[in-house]
Parts: structure tokens; C-alpha cells; sequence
DNA sequence: GGACGGTGAAACTTCAGGTTGCCTC
DNA sequence: GAAGTTTCACCGTCC
């Protein structure tokens, strides 16, 4: 089918989203990277009339935080003329809100990286697909098959449209190559990921945990009706693999291996068991590679001098938080200088600066250093600036963070390490809330988070006794005066005791 | 004559994403 | 590979 477009615009992308709105339609935009979802979502802008109705999503956008970024007074500015852009950088308040109004149909645009491409259900007529290449391991790739097909799936949802349209933006020498191998092509085939080595870790120490199998004859038996088994065939292979994998998770402590009957005649009976500490890993839901590694260092932890940052720079060496913070070549050498401040500190191993993982190792202080100021009460802005973290993404971290500091509190209660207890559990509710030692006290009065706190804290309301003699007048000038009021009630009748007495820090 | 400022071209950098645990106003 | 960002040379203006 032919699509005449008015030429509006120099570019192609906005003649087909202005074509799309003026027949009374939704679209989205996919594009390769954040900034180009940024930049793509302004240029739309500036073709479109402001609409008023939108004032107040574009408020409650640029609101979403504290104080606000100059993220979201982007958005907060395209949002205002029906043009959104959606990436990982958002807040999940701001990703929602976009959502909600194009299903509406107040936002007729939005601009996204693959965010959008998966399970999502929106009334867009046209999926728009910018560029069909992405950056990957060797440059410049032409995405997968599937991954076309998701996003054109997006178009034409069978409750809103009764057909959709997919439009592929390319060079015309490019054309016949995406005919043949998008349009017309079949796509690729789905592999099981159940023999990634940090799945398989993890399920089988989870199988035998939960006392599902307790012999080698019930792990294969197990094994054998899995969609890996059936897709790899080879069960000699895979019986390799969980040996492996049951002799590492012996290593670990995480589970006892029993040998009975006749020794080496085919009638031997492998059984196991979780032991106590392998129990409470399966419970934690970690991979037992990580466990091994936080446990290994939660001991030395215990045992030497300690800073904040030798426990933030441990999280963030495990497998669970990657992919980790980049370090860019406008911060490397401040993070390289950062490392070499705490070398001595530091609870995990260090790679060599001639070894391959030192790259990655250098993401782990320059990921754990984010999170250093963020405790610090680094704002946002400050820290997508600076280190180009945007909010969302610092959120989505901070979301793993805390999980793996839950698992370090479980940990060290099993292992009776009583500092590692005390530091690990401070700085989880730190990074919870983002703020210094010193404001601790006051988070446990409830409607009072990090702005507040530190408000309070520069006007001379440090602790719980402050606030409790603080004149009422003095609070409603500093947090406003229906807080206050929320505040004082709490240290009235008997909700004192079982509000304040959580935390005499 | 020198400092400053604006401009544009060239050089340089960077580049998507998400589930698991537990609890709670 | 493409696009945003930084750097730098160049030129004109003002003091």
C-alpha cells in the first residue's frame, strides 16, 4: 500500500505522526536510544498546538519528584502539546501517567525505546519504527525478527482499531533486505534459558530446598521434562551440567551430598539435602554464586575496618545489579581516584588493571559511588548531570539494592555477624530514603521523607524531642501546614508509642 | 592590540531493557 | 551508524 503523506516536515517521522493525529489516530514512535526518544518526542512537539486539557498531567509530570529534573521538565513540556517520550529514565509514576492519558487519548504520541514493545495494550493505530538497527556488541545490528514483530504488534489492538499499520523508516537501498527478512521473513526460534548458569544455580538448589527432588535420580527425572532437555537432547551433557553445579553449591555449604549403597557399583544412591544457610539462600530467592560471594566477604566485613562504601561497592560487584552504572570517559578518572581512596576498604576481590574484568569491576565503584551520594543527599538532577543517571534508573537500582541488602541482614543473622547486622541495616533504610546518618531519627515520624527531614534538620529539629517541643507555628512555615498538623498528631494520645518508639538512633 | 563572544565545522562520545524478596502507611 | 555534545579555529566587535 502507497501512503501519501503532506511533506509538513524535512522529517519523515513527523509527516507520518501529523498524518496519523489529523485522521483522529495514535501512534508510537520507536526509536534506538533515551536521547533520541527525548529528541524525537521535542521536534513532534514543535509541530503540535498546545492543548489545556493536558496542564494537568504536565504538572503532576513535572512534580513526580521532590524537586524537579530537567527530565521532567522536558517531558512536562512536550506532554502539554499530546507528545510523550517513555524510557527506563522515567519514574514509574511519570511511565504510568503517560500511559493512562494515551489510553484517554489525550497523549496522541509517544516516543519510546523497546520500554513499550512488550505486553503493554494501547490504542495506537500506527507503530512507527525509526530505525531498525540498534547498537550491540559489534557495532551497529539490525534487530531480531521477534522484536520487529512486538513492536508492530503494538499497532492496531483489537479493542481499539480493527486493523493497525507498522512503518519502517529506511534508506531505500535497505528496503528489499527488510521486505524479505521483517516483513515476509519467519522468526527466529525461542531457546530455552533454563541452563543459564545462573538459573540452573539457582533452580536446582531451589528444587532440592524445597525438598522436591532428593536424589540424582530425581533431578535428572526432573530435568528430563523440561523444555531444555527437550530442546538440547543430549541428557549426558546435562547430567554433566548438574554435576557441576551440585558439586559447586557442596562448595558453597548451601547443601550435603550423601553417597550410599555399594561403593562405585550402579546401584550407588546420590541423595542431598539443603543445609540451614542453603534453605534461607533458596528463600532469598538469590543466585547461590552471589550468596557465596556476599557471605565470603560479609566475614572479612566482620572482621575489619569498614566504610559505607565497602558495602555498596560489594552489591554492586554481584550479578543482580547489572548492567551496572557505565563508566564514561567524563568520569573516569574521578572514579579511578575513587577506587583508590577506599582500595583498602573494599570487602571483594580486585581484578588486576590488566585484566579483562577490570572494566567492569571499575563500573561496580563508579555504580557504588552513585549510590554513596545518593545517601549523601545528592539530588537527582546532580546525579543525572554528573553522571548521567537519570531518576528511573537510579530507582530501578536502588530497588535491587535494597533486596540485596535484605538478603546481607538474612545472611548475617544465620552467620551471627552482628556488625555486618548493624551497618548492612542502616544503610538499607539510608539508600531507602537517601539521606545522611544524621536524619535517621526523624524518618521515623510519619509524611516526613528526605526533603523534609533535611529541612527540619537546617533549622535546628534533629531529633524526635525536637520535634515534639518544636512550636506548631515554626513546623507549618518549614513543611507546610497541613503536614504539621499530620506531624504534631503523631506525638498526641496513644499513637506515640507505637509510631515513635521504632528507632532511637 | 587584546579580550571577548558568536559561529560553524570537526572531533569525540555514547548508545534498550526486567523478573525474582518482603512489607506497609 | 547516527546523533548529541564538546572542542577549537576563525572572525567580528568592543574597549
Amino acid at each position: 500500500m502507497i501512503l501519501k503523506l503532506p511533506k509538513k516536515s524535512k522529517d519523515d517521522v513527523v509527516n507520518i505522526v501529523l498524518d496519523t493525529i489529523s485522521m483522529k489516530k495514535q501512534a508510537l514512535v520507536f526509536v534506538a536510544s533515551k536521547i533520541s526518544a527525548e529528541s524525537t518526542a521535542e521536534l513532534i512537539a514543535k509541530s503540535l498546538q498546545s492543548n489545556e486539557e493536558l496542564n494537568e498531567i504536565s504538572e503532576k509530570i513535572l512534580h513526580a519528584l521532590p524537586k524537579p529534573t530537567s527530565q521532567c521538565e522536558k517531558l512536562a513540556k512536550c506532554i502539554k502539546q499530546g507528545v510523550a517520550f517513555h524510557h527506563s529514565g522515567l519514574v514509574a509514576e511519570q511511565r504510568e501517567l503517560i500511559e493512562d492519558s494515551f489510553r484517554t487519548n489525550l497523549v496522541k504520541i509517544i516516543c519510546c525505546t523497546p520500554t513499550l514493545a512488550y505486553g503493554l495494550d494501547l490504542p495506537a493505530f500506527r507503530t512507527v519504527i525509526k530505525t531498525m538497527k540498534r547498537f550491540g556488541n559489534h557495532g551497529m545490528q539490525y534487530i531480531p525478527v521477534l522484536e520487529y514483530q512486538q513492536m508492530a504488534g503494538r499497532s492496531g489492538r483489537p479493542k481499539y482499531d480493527s486493523y493497525g499499520e507498522a512503518i519502517i523508516i529506511s534508506n531505500p537501498e535497505d528496503k528489499e533486505y527488510l521486505i524479505e527478512n521483517y516483513i515476509q521473513g519467519e522468526s527466529e526460534n525461542i531457546y530455552s534459558k533454563l541452563a543459564v548458569e545462573p538459573v540452573l544455580r539457582t533452580y536446582v538448589l531451589s528444587l532440592i530446598a524445597s525438598n522436591f527432588v532428593s536424589t540424582k535420580e530425581n533431578l535428572l527425572e526432573f530435568f528430563k521434562k523440561t523444555f531444555w532437555a527437550y530442546q538440547f537432547e543430549d541428557m549426558g551433557k546435562i547430567e554433566y551440567l548438574l554435576d557441576s553445579v551440585l558439586g559447586l553449591l557442596e562448595g558453597f555449604g548451601f547443601i550435603d551430598i550423601k553417597e550410599e549403597g555399594i561403593f562405585h557399583s550402579a546401584d550407588e544412591e546420590i541423595s542431598f539435602k539443603a543445609t540451614e544457610l542453603g534453605q534461607r539462600v533458596a528463600q532469598l530467592y538469590i543466585d547461590p554464586l552471589t550468596a557465596d560471594k556476599l557471605i565470603k566477604a560479609m566475614n572479612i566485613a566482620d572482621e575489619k575496618e569498614t566504610t559505607d562504601f565497602s558495602y555498596l561497592q560489594l552489591i554492586s560487584a554481584t550479578l543482580e545489579l547489572r548492567p551496572l552504572f557505565r563508566t564514561g570517559k567524563k568520569d573516569y578518572e574521578d572514579i579511578q581516584e575513587k577506587f583508590l581512596s577506599e582500595e583498602q576498604n573494599l570487602v571483594d576481590e580486585i581484578p588486576n588493571s590488566y585484566d579483562y574484568e577490570y572494566d567492569d569491576f571499575l563500573n561496580s565503584v563508579k555504580t557504588a559511588d552513585v549510590f554513596e551520594r545518593w545517601i549523601n543527599e545528592t539530588d537527582e538532577e546532580t546525579l543525572f548531570a554528573k553522571y548521567s543517571v537519570r531518576p528511573g534508573e537510579l530507582k530501578a537500582k536502588l530497588n535491587y539494592a535494597d533486596w540485596l541488602f535484605y538478603c546481607i541482614e538474612e545472611l548475617s543473622k544465620i552467620l551471627s555477624l552482628k556488625k555486618v547486622l548493624k551497618e548492612s541495616t542502616r544503610l538499607r533504610i539510608r539508600l531507602e530514603y537517601g539521606v545522611k546518618e544524621e536524619l535517621l531519627a526523624l524518618l521515623a515520624v510519619k509524611h516526613i521523607g528526605r526533603m523534609r527531614a533535611r529541612t527540619l534538620y537546617t533549622n535546628g529539629i534533629k531529633t524526635l524531642n525536637d520535634l515534639r517541643k518544636a512550636d506548631l507555628a515554626k513546623l507549618e512555615k518549614l513543611i507546610g501546614k497541613q503536614t504539621a498538623l499530620k506531624v504534631k498528631s503523631q506525638f498526641e494520645g496513644k499513637e506515640e508509642k507505637t509510631e515513635l518508639n521504632l528507632n532511637d538512633y
